[in-house]
DNA sequence: TCAGCAATCTATACACCGTTAAGATACGCA
DNA sequence: TGCGTATCTTAACGGTGTATAGATTGCTGA
């Protein structure tokens, strides 16, 4: 094992660190592949024996928040939070206490790959468990509206009170926008045996 | 009036149009300041005359953005569409129409500034349309979880659909997912003389 | 009418970025 | 031991946002 120059030894993951790093402070625009490089203390041109690309690098830490809030949910879920109020919760903390890498999770083509397969699986897992909350038993098929109910509306609640767009005040009591999505979807779950 | 390399006569607009066009096909990232120069056929530092930052020119064409879906949701309005079911789709096919723009106007502070009073004032009239929809009547405060939650799901619907992160299908049937607030937003509503 | 001022635009330069190509180095296996 | 290959460095290209200095023009007031 030699820390010279040559051979890092684990360059990969010591970028993906880096990368987390920045993205933590600073968001995604604050990340560019010379300035990780630099943290490690690295060349420019180093990053490419790992990494294809700046976005592979990108989808690489992408995937690894929605593990991140997928064990979030999971410890959530494990803690008794059953609804979609109480797990919306867990998934607003993450985001709050994530923002950079939230923001880079479900940021544009540009910055990250959706079709890289460790990202896209790391999402699905991190959905279904969401989707477990408001799915209407035995319809698991993608034409159930209620976990993209949940998802969308916990998605644009997190993004929007990110950005502070929301009113004032109006970040202040999430559960209480949450709720108002629980009766729609308990009427749905109801209909799992007329429909 | 001259056309000719000296005072272009309305260089102001005519940036703003051809950054519009640029953002429209490509989004935020296809669109630098330097090709929005060359596009109108002047010189790169030439915007710098009539916008500070590139931030600023942005931020005036999501104001722009902004006016737009405001005029979308006048018009449904207008047309009958009072409930949030209805004006959510209307909602939804301003960001079905204008994705790059759309991506924009809800863009991170990198790309726009949120403090812009163009930007801000825009934005706020385009909520105010969407929040009579799921407002608590008489109560206009910011506390009202209403048309947050409104919003909040509008638009995360329109990003996941968007983004192609939802399950195949389901940005197909957008009125099936917005549906699934309404009865707690009526209920909402309902405890306007209880509460 | 014309001088001068302010607004506008050009030319140039700087630092940063992603990416590539060519070469140096060190590890692992024959 | 020697060689192939993965890893890393150096250098370069074109692109970006932005600052500066200077050229050009239209407007204003005498």
């Amino acid at each position: 094992m030699s820390n010279d120059a040559y051979h890092h030894g684990n360059l990969r993951s010591a970028l993906i660190e880096a990368a987390l790093r920045l993205v933590e402070r600073g968001g995604p625009p604050s990340v560019s592949l010379r300035a990780v490089a630099r943290e490690v203390g690295v060349s420019q041109a180093a990053p490419y024996a790992h990494f294809r690309d700046k976005r592979a690098l990108m989808s690489a830490i992408a995937a690894l928040g929605f593990k991140r809030l997928r064990d979030r949910l999971r410890e959530a879920e494990r803690a008794g939070c059953e609804n979609l109020t109480e797990l919306g919760k867990a998934y607003l903390a993450f985001a709050r206490d994530n923002p950079g890498l939230y923001g880079l999770m479900f940021g544009p083509e540009t910055e990250v790959d959706p079709a890289d397969p460790a990202l896209a699986q790391a999402g699905r897992e991190a959905f279904a468990i969401l989707a477990r909350s408001s799915a209407r038993p035995g319809d698991e098929g993608p034409g159930d509206p209620g976990p993209v109910a949940a998802w969308a509306l916990v998605h644009g609640l997190a993004l929007l009170s990110m950005s502070g767009r929301l009113p004032v005040g109006a970040g202040e009591a999430p559960d209480r926008v949450l709720k108002l999505l629980q009766p729609g979807i308990d009427a749905h779950r109801g209909e799992a045996d007329a429909g």
